[in-house]
DNA sequence: TTCATCTACAACCATTTGGTTGTACGTTAG
DNA sequence: CTAACGTACAACCAAATGGTTGTAGATGAA
């Protein structure tokens, strides 16, 4: 979750993302349209990775980058959530599931994070 | 837009959010909360601050942090955006703004950002 | 007034970040 | 084979981050 947003807290990552969207790009492709090394931006394709916000794959000598389609998903989901406690959703959902003793697997109402 | 998925990008940080979420709580009272000195919590509402997530309010010696219900709003919307080019959709709305000669206000295809 | 509380802010420190250069290795082209 | 290309990775550096302590200013309570 943390890797995620920061991930997503750059603006050369979040152009990489939009970039890879129509398709693969390689990393000394994706390097040319950036005005810094090319280790620089295997960095940042890094940080995206370990974000799992990209995957990587391998063609012949080249690594072609390619984006995650579940990722921005999943951290719409984590605003939504956020969202959701802000309106009072949670609060609502937790009252009804505590007055009905029926099935509480998940817990979303303690904790600082998961 | 990094500032603020910068401020996401923290547990403290986004469990100050969820924490404020009931209502407005003081600086000092958040920080009984957490397991770090009261400056440290004073930074972290101070980052949150800069990015438009929360407000404060002073009331007598207290300063009272409230979240701002827009901004997750905001975050929600950049996130749509880029799964909206995801998905294509930004293309293709592109792609008809240029055959239509009419009001071509915005440019989303270059740059690296806004 | 005096004291305790809440806040603001500066100074400092260790670690991380975002960038650089340089080197080494696998792969493709001539 | 040799040269060029694409990548990986280490070492290094300046700046930002996340934490600390200490000091000082307002405000409320005794």
């Amino acid at each position: 979750m943390d890797r995620l947003f920061h991930a997503l807290a750059d603006t050369t990552r979040r152009d990489i993302l939009r970039r890879c969207v129509r398709g693969e790009l390689s990393v000394s492709r994706l390097a040319e349209a950036y005005p810094m090394s090319f280790a620089a931006v295997q960095k940042h394709v890094a940080v995206l990775e370990r974000a799992g916000l990209v995957t990587k794959r391998r063609s012949g000598r080249e690594q072609l980058v390619r984006t995650d389609p579940d990722a921005v998903g999943r951290a719409r989901q984590a605003l939504d959530e956020l969202e959701s406690a802000w309106r009072g959703r949670v609060d609502r959902m937790a009252r009804l599931l505590a007055e009905d003793p029926g099935t509480d697997e998940n817990d979303t109402t303690e904790g600082p994070e998961r």
